[in-house]
DNA sequence: TCAATATATTTTCTCGAGACTTTTATTTTT
DNA sequence: AAAAATAAAAGTCTCGAGAAAATATATTGA
C-alpha cells in the first residue's frame, strides 16, 4: 500500500490526466493500478486480441480482488481496448487492418486539426517545450541501437510526449482527448511492425521536418508532413501478412 | 430478466452499440441498467453539474448494491458525464459556456466530415432510412405542441435518430463513436435552452434543408447547413445568463 | 448416429461487511 | 481569538462468498 504511494512520486508514467479514465490527481487506487498494468499488457500483446479476459484468472496475476479487477476492466472499455457483453464477460478488443485504417484516417484528421490550432495559438513557452520534447526524443532514438525492452519503451514514451507537446497549445480539450485515444490505439498496432520491418523509414528526419515546419509556423506544410508521417505506419501494417492480427 | 429480452426487440432506445460502454447484445446487467438511468438523470439535470455522487446515497435510489453502483459510475466516466478522483469519489462533470463551445466546434468538425463521407458512400437503403428518420422527427415535432415530458423526450429521441441516420453510411466507426459522444454532451446543454428560449428558431426547416441537400448529394451545401444548425445551439447558450450552469 | 433434453461445471454478476482515507468537528495550545 | 493537534464521522475502496447466467458435458430417445 504505502509502497505504491512512494512509487507514485517517482513514477515516470507521465500522468496525462487522460480523460475517459480516473483523473489521477493524487493517490492511486488498486483498481487504477490494475487498469494501467492491464492496459500496458494489452497494448504490448500479452493479452492477444479476441482473447477472453477471465476475472477469476486475472485477479491472481494482478493481485487484486474480483470486484477490483472488474473495475479495471470497466475502465479499459473507455479506451476501446476491451469489449464487454451482457453476461458474457470481457474480451480483448480485436484487431484488423480495416480497423487500423479507420484509426489512422481519423487520427490524421484530428491530429492535423489540433496541430493547426496549436501553430496558430502556441506561444514561446510552447515552442520551447516542443523543442525540448524533440530533443528528448532524439536522445531516446540514439539509444535505440541496443534493442532492449527498456530503450524501446523509453522511445515510445518520448514519441508520445513529442506528439502530445506538439498539440498541447491547441485549446480544444476534446480534440486532444480524441487524439490521445487514437494514439493509444495506434500504439497497439505499431507493436506489430516492431519485430518485422515491412518498410524502411527514417523516423528521425520525419520528426525533424514536422518540428521545423511547426516552429516556422507553416501550418499547411506541418500538417501535411504530419499526415504523411502517421500514414506511413498504415502502409507498413498493410504490408504485413494478415494473419498477424487475431487471437 | 426475460421481460427485458422481450422488451429489447421492441425497445426504441436505439441501441447504437455505443462503444465506450458495455456492448449490449442481449440481456442487461443491473450495473448497465443503473448506468443508463444515471446517464438520463445527469443529462436531464437531476444531478447538477459539480455535485458529488455519493455511492451510499445513490445505491438506495437506484436499488442496487454499492459495488454495482460503482460500476455504473465507472461506465459514466467514458461518456465524460462524471469525473473521478483518487480516493475522493465521483462528481458530476461541470458545465460551462467554454466547454460547450469546445464541444460544438469539435462536433461540427466530426459530424460534417461524417456526413460528407455518408453522402459520398450512402446507397438507396440509406436514403430511404434518412427519409424515414426525417418523417419520424417531423411527426414528433408536430406533437410538440403539448409540452409534456413525454413529447419532449420523444422529440429528443427522434432528433438523435435523425442525426445518427444521416451519418450512418459513413464507414468510420471512430468518427461515429466520437459524434455519439459529443451529441450526448450537447444534449445536456440543450436541456438548458429548453425552458427559456434565448433565440427564435425554425428547427424543422433547418432539418428539412439538411435533408434536401443530403439527398441531392450536395456535400458542401449539406455540411454547411449542418454546421450552422449545430452552431445555433451554441449561440443560444451564449445568450443565457452564465449562472445557469450548475453549482 | 444424430438431435434434443437434462445435468454438471465454469464464469460472471451482485451484495454486504470490514479496512482504509478523507473530511468535518472538537479540543488543545499559543 | 487564531492555529495546530486530536478525535469523531462520513465516505470510499476492497474483498470474499453466494446467486444468476452461460457454457460444456452427459444422458436419453429416435
Amino acid at each position: 500500500m504505502a509502497k505504491q504511494k512512494e512509487f507514485f512520486g517517482v513514477c515516470m508514467n507521465e500522468v496525462v490526466s487522460l480523460p475517459g479514465s480516473v483523473t489521477n490527481g493524487e493517490s492511486l487506487t488498486l483498481a487504477e493500478t490494475a487498469y494501467r498494468k492491464l492496459r500496458v499488457d494489452i497494448i504490448e500483446g500479452v493479452h492477444k486480441p479476441g482473447t477472453k479476459l477471465r476475472v477469476e484468472h486475472l485477479k491472481n496475476d494482478y493481485e487484486v480482488g474480483a470486484g477490483t479487477l472488474r473495475e479495471a476492466l470497466q475502465l479499459l472499455l473507455n479506451d476501446g481496448l476491451v469489449v464487454a457483453q451482457g453476461h458474457r464477460g470481457f474480451t480483448v478488443a480485436p484487431m484488423s487492418a480495416e480497423d487500423f485504417q479507420d484509426i489512422t484516417r481519423t487520427r490524421v484528421m484530428i491530429e492535423t486539426e489540433a496541430l493547426r490550432q496549436a501553430i496558430a495559438l502556441g506561444d514561446d513557452q510552447w515552442e520551447a517545450e516542443v523543442m525540448g520534447a524533440f530533443h528528448m526524443l532524439s536522445r531516446a532514438e540514439s539509444r535505440l541501437g541496443e534493442e532492449t525492452v527498456e530503450t524501446r519503451s523509453e522511445w515510445e514514451r518520448k514519441n508520445r510526449l513529442f506528439h502530445d507537446t506538439l498539440i498541447s497549445a491547441c485549446p480544444s480539450r476534446w480534440l486532444k482527448q480524441f487524439q490521445h485515444l487514437l494514439y493509444m490505439q495506434s500504439e497497439r498496432y505499431r507493436r506489430l511492425i516492431l519485430s518485422e520491418k515491412p518498410i524502411p523509414r527514417d523516423v528521425h528526419s520525419e520528426h525533424e521536418e514536422i518540428l521545423n515546419a511547426t516552429l516556422n509556423r507553416k501550418p499547411e506544410l506541418a500538417t501535411q508532413i504530419l499526415a504523411e508521417h502517421i500514414n506511413r505506419s498504415l502502409i507498413a501494417i498493410q504490408k504485413l501478412p494478415k494473419d498477424r492480427f487475431g487471437k
